[in-house]
DNA sequence: TAGTGGTCTAGACCACTGT
DNA sequence: CAGTGGTCTAGACCACTAC
């Protein structure tokens, strides 16, 4: 028998992929049940349960108490994305990473906002706009609103040496977060910061995080032309 | 008491992250190890164990054998995607989906689309162009590569009723893709298509899959301008 | 109401890796 | 080498839900 040896969720994994991927079990099939399964396969039922548990993440599987495991219908494939620090990021292409901060002030919510954040208009706020080089090329544009009352010690940070992402991240946790990925032509302002031409498409991230129900930070990135966000699923 | 009881991984993970939140565990820190949590909580260690693991999954610790767990110093969080079948997506913004084949033709591989599937440049693929709607407005523009060697009963589908990507997601499974999101100006062509002005922006995925090595589909997916990706994290 | 997945436990052994 | 997380087991009870 040169057939591999199933006794680790992860061979488990492979084993059940490999009946997905070859049709012997075909989208919208019943699957065998965990106590079958982990007869047959002869490890536990814990065993295959963490197997199944991980394709069911992956979308390739549908479970349902009761209803059993069905192979999905329309593997809906999740993928996975990192967001990381920007800092890193530029580092991480080999690049030398400098920022520089263009405005920085304490005011209170704009509409706009506000109601992105379900705060009052007139919440303190402390405005960041910043740009982040790689190799002294523009490579971020940041425009950030933070609350104030929600991250202690924020306004005594001058953000000069470390990003206000960065800084953030480390000392203002937050709980959930909102991501909007889309694509926008460069005003005549944001082509003066990223050296581009008016009309450019880049590439823009919006982010809002919470702490709880408290909103924390509302953000927007927008990225000089050519940037890719890249993932595997 | 009105201390919520810990008897649950979720209760675990709640617990820590109230830690890491409050700032009892600072950034760089290093926890407890799993038998004195377990301890702690009053909990099995596979418990502790479940809970640790989601969280360093989710990104915000960081655990390593003999080395033990620490509260990740960048939380690089992780935010993840579905990538939908169109037709669902459409559907789910309560519009009307329907789709046209703008071409469907039988090939040998171009260098560009070869190289970035590894494929020699005379292999015979489906090149597939089409136009998704919703409620009669472009919404998508779909270029396609299919390796037809790679799926059985390719060259009998006509795409007339069902598009490409949700074929192939019911009949051809991959096992791995690459994706990248990007912006990018609409060319004339792409223009036209999508009823767009010249040189808009519009947001670009471009995948391809595979099936254990072998090449399934290359694929560049343009949406009309003003689409958006959505997640949280 | 019964079948299925979800989870917990207590104990064990293993794999990796810092010292 | 020894400490830590990674995983497996066997058994148990629970939660959800199709019937």
């Amino acid at each position: 028998m040169t057939v591999p040896e199933i006794n680790s969720w992860q061979s488990v994994k492979a084993e059940v992929m490999r009946r997905i991927v070859e049709r012997t079990w075909l989208p919208g099939d019943l699957v065998p049940n965990e106590v079958d399964l982990a007869e047959e396969f002869g490890v536990a039922r814990a065993t295959v349960n963490r197997a199944m548990r991980d394709l069911a993440d992956a979308g390739l599987l549908e479970r349902r108490r009761k209803a059993g495991t069905r192979v999905a219908l329309n593997p809906t494939r999740k993928a996975t994305l990192e967001i990381p620090i920007t800092r890193l990021e530029v580092e991480q292409r080999g690049a030398i990473w400098r920022h520089a901060i263009l405005e920085r002030k304490e005011t209170v919510t704009p509409v706009v906002v506000a109601s992105r954040l379900g705060l009052p208009t007139n919440t303190p706020m402390l405005h960041v706009r910043s740009l982040h080089y790689a190799n002294n090329h523009p490579f971020l544009y940041e425009d950030r609103w933070i609350n104030i009352s929600a991250v202690k010690g924020i306004c005594d940070v001058s953000f000069q040496s470390i990003d206000a992402n960065e800084w953030l991240v480390q000392n203002a946790t937050f709980t959930r977060g909102d991501i909007s990925f889309s694509a926008a032509n460069t005003t005549k302002q944001e082509a003066e910061l990223l050296e581009a031409g008016v009309g450019a498409a880049i590439f823009v991230i919006d982010r809002t995080t919470w702490n709880g129900d408290i909103p924390v930070t509302a953000v927007r990135l927008a990225y000089a032309p050519g940037y890719r966000m890249h993932t595997e699923i």
